[in-house]
DNA sequence: ATAAAAATACGTCATTTATCCTATTTACCT
DNA sequence: AGGTAAATAGGATAAATGACGTATTTTTAT
């Protein structure tokens, strides 16, 4: 983590309405502006954070170590939103948070101001509003998860993380995503190519049937 | 949903501290008792709920019906906890909640108080807190689901659901509640009747080997 | 710029985990 | 006693894993 001593970035993010949604200025003294970088620790396993995290971009990955030595990937999260709310509320928590891309942040200073946003309403809304939604992805990816072959959340994956028809990411993380093994995602992944899906080049894959990813991820809406 | 006319219990239950951590007595105008029967649908898929519910005591179920038609049960709750808190921040939830057992609730009349009750600095950060904790359940129980074969998941099942070392659940209900179909739940509770874990007579099942279990168990806990 | 080293990709095969389907038997209820 | 729900059983199939070996790509060092 290293602090950022750009005031002018500071004032861009915390004037942002997305920003005072959550924390009004009483908060501003004990918040700065931060920078995490690819693959650095966030929010250690176990351990208090001293710090609640307003993340203004980037990509972060919450995982949880079993005891079977797998690391499981629970969420993936993508400013803008909050980190550490968990640590906030309940003192510690079972999962690591890491930061998959450079993460620009605001650290608000909780051990200095607990009580203040603790008592604020409009905090409070929005973080039990937060957590609705963390709660809401965190249960659909279980109900995929029990639901579905990979081939689908394959789908949604691939149509979430490409630019354009470029989908570009390693399957080694791909794999840990999506709670696989690395053999199995293979396999889907050919299967996709061998049926026109996805065209591959060297290390590169290009979306060649876009309607037949489309077809997958509609499955896995929910009924309503 | 019925009414239940007995201020007694009315008394009984709002009086408790659990109760008041959430709702202070400004509501109490808008509350009163009601009971849903086993089976009973507590919170429609895709509807806005007229009440929040405060589950004093019976089970409830958390269910997602997918575009497969199939249903995925995502948790199960136990009083005393809320419920209908997703629709009363949200509007709308993906989730149904049936009652599994006999529940006994406290009613509040959102449409009525909402504004009271959201502006409430104690009762929001009490369910901050109970989401939270809804959410660490729901990110564990995906975990098991994604790192560990049926026999731990069902080991954990067995030990949770058992009395003194009688077990004795519908196998619907458990391959329901585990995700997994019947033939292979059957499957599994076979292989422990061999190995001399479980014993079975008619329906019921026995715990001959508690320490078996405990073992399969202890493997789910995460690493801290 | 090139060669060596490391990481990633990928095919094959054996095995485990889980599903689907259908038929039959057993328990439960009133 | 008769109807319904639950439990049992088996065969075929699919989904996912694991191990092993090899090829390719990327990174690092020279």
């Amino acid at each position: 983590m290293k602090t950022i001593k750009n005031d002018r970035l500071f004032r861009q993010i915390t004037c942002s309405q997305q920003y005072r949604q959550f924390f009004s200025d009483k908060t501003d003294r004990f918040a700065h502006a931060v920078r995490f970088s690819p693959g650095e620790n966030v929010i250690f396993l176990g351990e208090k954070s001293e710090y609640l995290y307003y993340l203004y971009s980037g990509r972060c990955q919450v995982s949880a170590i079993m005891e079977n030595g797998r690391t499981v990937i629970i969420n993936t999260l993508s400013g803008p939103c909050l980190i550490g709310e968990i640590e906030l509320i309940k003192n510690d928590s079972p999962f690591n948070v890491d930061a998959l891309t450079e993460c620009t942040c605001i650290a608000i200073d909780t051990g200095k101001c607990r009580d203040i946003i603790l008592n604020d309403v409009s905090f409070l809304y929005h973080l039990c509003s937060s957590l609705v939604d963390k709660e809401r992805k965190t249960a659909l990816v279980l109900a995929h998860h029990i639901s579905f072959p990979l081939e689908y959340r394959l789908a949604k994956f691939i149509l979430d993380n490409s630019n354009g028809d470029v989908f570009r990411i390693k399957k080694t993380v791909i794999s840990e995503s999506l709670g696989v093994s690395y053999r199995h995602l293979e396999k889907i992944m050919k299967k996709l190519v061998d049926e026109g899906t996805l065209r591959k080049e060297k290390l590169t894959y290009y979306i060649t049937r876009r309607d037949v990813l489309d077809k997958l991820v509609n499955s896995l809406n929910v009924f309503s």
